[in-house]
DNA sequence: ATGCGATACTTTACGCCATAAGGAGATGTC
DNA sequence: GACATCTCCTTATGGCGTAAAGTATCGCAT
């Protein structure tokens, strides 16, 4: 039940995500360090999939690691650099395969020699985002980390390349590149919130999704005898409806992308 | 810094939301009551547009109204069934004016003799869009309610329900429909979502958006500088770019839409 | 061998949060 | 006047992030 809307420290975080170079531990004093920042990043994520991110504390993810809260603070500056360094890990599992896929020096638009077929972006896009809203699922906290003033962390940056590489041969000119690239991440991030929040909201009450939605549609019929007078369209549309409540989250999914991507191809 | 992602009792938001009918206080003894589920709503969102999510508590709720937070038990569950109501409430300015509109019973697509002009649902959909949108960013804690099993209170039907009169001319059948609805909701919601945290982040900090952006570049230039070989499409791309960030948003914005709308004319 | 400074980690404390439990005072009906 | 009912309060519980300050452990210079 918490929200995350603020950063961390500019400097540390950059710092820390960009690879402050790990000097060796020669000739310094002091017990050796039992815990490390990986440590406790990859603890920090244990605890959010596994409990979500209420429950992520610096309690829970000292516990995890054997230690108190604040041991963590000799590491981390606080919860909020934290919470990036854990964000940009979760991303890096999209990119992580890929061997740096030589983008090619071509002018945008224009296709190497021996074409490959029209629609190859087409499939490149949708790979694009099948893995993302894969990513946000296996880590739903994410989606709960604030997208204004983003953390900028590597792994962050190569998503969004990695988009603008499955997007090129369509050759939108930048105006509409921006545009595309808006409308496809928030509509993969927002499907990947309304389908994660519909499971985490199944195993807090331990109500299946589909007994929750019949419930509350009969106690809406019951309190709004006139439902179908005041919501015709809403009405006719979900009673053609099928399928479990996962599997309409699906079809939006696939119906919308291909929306937007007929969108991107009308205005190549 | 706090998300919100379970919903209050069923039974209880609902009832309030569809109007349990306020019994005249003839024949009840006990102390007249000083305060009112309205009321208190409207003081919930009082507090959450000028302070944010993160600041919303039952102490803030009654202290705005002159008592403590447990006298808001007397009225309201509690805090999630409050926040219900007032997510329907901020969603009510969206349609508190329409006069009904009512949808004339035409079989989906077939227009009207006299057919207004082809285009007419563009419009209509840019205009919820937007109107969406304004209403986001005048409630920014909105976006921090969860999306899936949604409160269904009778103002976020009611928005659903224009939105799907807006886009009845052009015709989608229904799987598409759905799609349509899907990618366009969660393509507002998003963008609102950044905007509304860049925002707050600026007012949090005191530090503009662009001000915040260049000093973030500066860094990440120093970090790491083999970046433009690292990113190359990201790099060509933020070259193009101009204007406040909060002027890029609006051409996001503008141009997703459109790009959206493309999709849906190429599906009719 | 000894002592010192740096480092890892702990305990404690503060002011927040939602809300359960129970009590005080006001108001109505009989 | 007695009593039931209703509003609103105080108090208490167990959580949160992290500031402050204390302790234990290690490496190095002497």
């Amino acid at each position: 039940m918490t929200v995350y809307a603020g950063q961390g420290d500019a400097r540390r975080s950059l710092a820390l995500l960009w690879g402050a170079p790990e000097q060796p531990r020669t000739g310094r004093s002091g017990p050796r360090p039992g815990l490390s920042v990986d440590a406790i990043v990859s603890a920090g994520i244990a605890v959010a999939d596994a409990e979500g991110m209420a429950a992520l504390s610096m309690r829970a993810v000292g516990e995890r690691l054997g230690r108190t809260a604040m041991a963590l603070y000799t590491y981390v500056p606080g919860k909020a650099e934290l919470l990036d360094l854990m964000h940009d890990r979760a991303l890096a599992e999209l990119t992580a395969g890929l061997p740096a896929e030589p983008p090619a020096d071509l002018p945008p638009g224009e296709l190497p020699a021996g074409a490959p077929p029209v629609d190859d972006w087409r499939e490149a896009v949708t790979g694009w985002a099948e893995g993302l809203y894969a990513c946000y699922l296996r880590h739903p906290w994410v989606l709960q980390v604030s997208q204004a003033r983003p953390v900028l962390g590597p792994a962050e940056l190569a998503v969004m390349e990695s988009l603008l590489l499955a997007l090129r041969p369509a050759g939108l000119d930048p105006r509409r590149l921006r545009g595309a690239v808006a409308a496809l991440w928030q509509f993969v991030r927002g499907l990947a919130a309304t389908t994660a929040d519909a499971r985490a909201a199944a195993a807090a009450t331990g109500v299946a999704d589909e007994d929750w939605w019949a419930d509350r549609s009969a106690r809406l019929a019951e309190l709004t005898p006139d439902f179908t007078d005041r919501f015709p369209l809403l009405t006719a549309l979900q009673s053609t409806a099928g399928g479990s409540p996962e599997d309409s989250h699906r079809e939006a999914f696939r119906t919308g992308l291909a929306l937007l991507l007929d969108g991107v191809a009308a205005a190549r």
